[in-house]
DNA sequence: TCTGGGGTCCTAGGACCC
DNA sequence: TCTGGGGTCCTAGGACCC
């Protein structure tokens, strides 16, 4: 058996945390430059507030029915998600974090009631990070997904949902529309519709090798997945990326190459961060930028250049360089440009890298000096230390007019309790 | 004024190898 | 009728996820 644990509305649960005033009242989150919703409080969907929708385009609805609107926090969102999943980590060995709200728990072996079991995951997690999360229980991943999603629905006992009988599954199969189904998107739906498939049970009904042919051996793992039969194996330890991208839309638009030069160094500096996090080098990387396509009076320009690197690396400074170099080779005057990012790809293992003779460069000079960079800004916080080229952010940087205190990251934001 | 960011997997087709 | 057989690597495009 697996269970899939969600956090309820997770973005907006975080903002509940530390503000118990706005329980009951609809809360949105607003996408990176406080751009469109992308979280939203139960009330805040009974409003009928649309998921993506930008957020300019209904400011005067969100006035006019009191909505909290909060810009995103990530800083407090990764931190809470960090303590779910280590109270999630104390009921199996068997944790899959799938993504920042979401975990998959193994549970073979497990001899217990597991309706109680999902409780007892539900107010452990409550009590002690004051997250509400939904949990579902079945045999296979897409099964508990299914689950989950009924018990979300108010069918199941409390948040949780249990599908542990063939006859449980019909019942919820029957009630959960195909495009809920986990690996169902939009395209997915509309070929499904089309032959009247609406449910998830209607779908379980399709002949395989029609399933295969139209929608590829991850449709039809989806499938057996429905009927009971798990395909989808727990991946304990994530894998390394394979692509590792950082980009941005900016705050206002940007003109100049200066910014613009800034912007592409401090994307190449995340960039090897992340490289350096999971211990591998990259030894290609892709540099884009882009006007704003909704501006559709304005001159349009979109470039990226792909490029090899001379020895794979995950030094800012090289990566930094070179970023730059690319940039300075698309960039075109006379454009207002809305949005740059820097993808590195063709990712190896740190200590599988074909060094250069030709390189000019001492690889592990460098490695000491970016431990060193690492080690000052783990301890005194992002960009405590950088390289001069990253520039202050000041021209580029994003909008986030509703930003909530960092509440668990910040000494400067703890909460002070009067006494 | 204003419209997010970061990923994975699969398939088909072309170039190339022996 | 019938044009060898078996393979790798790369890229582009399309699907999906949060």
């Amino acid at each position: 058996m697996y269970a899939l644990v969600d956090c309820n509305n997770f973005y907006v649960s975080c903002e509940r945390v530390f503000r118990p005033d706005l329980n009951g009242r609809p809360v949105v989150v607003l996408s990176n430059n406080d751009g469109c919703i992308i979280a939203r409080s139960n009330e805040a969907k009974e409003l009928g507030i649309r998921m993506g929708e930008p957020a300019f385009k209904i400011a005067d609805f969100l006035q006019q029915n009191q909505v909290a609107v909060f810009s995103s926090n990530y800083a407090l969102y990764g931190d809470l998600s960090h303590r779910v999943m280590s109270i999630l980590g104390r009921f199996t060995p068997e944790l899959e974090i799938y993504s920042i709200d979401e975990a998959f728990l193994g549970l073979a072996g497990l001899n217990v009631d597991w309706e109680d079991y999902g409780r007892k995951i539900r107010e452990t997690v409550l009590r002690h990070v004051g997250i509400p999360v939904s949990v579902g229980i079945a045999p296979t991943k897409v099964l508990a997904k299914a689950a989950n999603h009924h018990a979300k629905k108010g069918r199941g006992k409390q948040g949780v949902g249990v599908l542990d009988s063939p006859e449980k599954i019909e019942a919820a199969l029957k009630e959960l529309p195909v495009d809920e189904v986990w690996g169902i998107g939009r395209q997915y739906t509309k070929l499904l519709k089309a032959q009247q498939v609406e449910t998830a049970w209607e779908f379980r009904q399709l002949d395989d090798d029609w399933v295969r042919r139209r929608m590829t051996v991850v449709g039809l793992r989806v499938k057996k997945e429905l009927e009971g039969i798990a395909c989808l194996e727990m991946e304990l330890i994530p894998p390394a990326k394979k692509v590792i991208c950082t980009s941005r839309s900016f705050g206002a638009d940007q003109t100049d190459l200066g910014p613009l030069e800034e912007a592409v160094a401090t994307f190449a500096a995340r960039c090897a961060e992340k490289l350096r996090r999971q211990r591998s080098c990259a030894g290609m990387m892709m540099v884009f930028l882009h006007t704003n396509g909704f501006k559709e009076d304005e001159p349009q320009y979109a470039k990226n250049l792909v490029f090899k690197l001379p020895a794979a690396t995950n030094s800012t400074i090289e990566l930094a360089r070179h970023a730059r170099a690319a940039l300075r080779v698309i960039y075109k005057k006379g454009y207002r440009y809305k949005k740059a990012g820097v993808i590195v790809m063709g990712i190896v293992p740190e200590e599988r890298v074909q060094g250069s003779l030709f390189s000019g460069v001492d690889e592990a000079k460098h490695a000491a000096v970016m431990k060193q960079i690492d080690r000052i800004n783990a301890k005194y916080g992002r960009d405590t230390i950088k390289i001069a080229a990253q520039g202050s952010g000041e021209k580029w940087k994003l909008r986030r007019q509703k930003l909530s205190p960092c509440y668990t990251t910040r000494w400067e934001d703890i909460i002070k309790v009067r006494v």
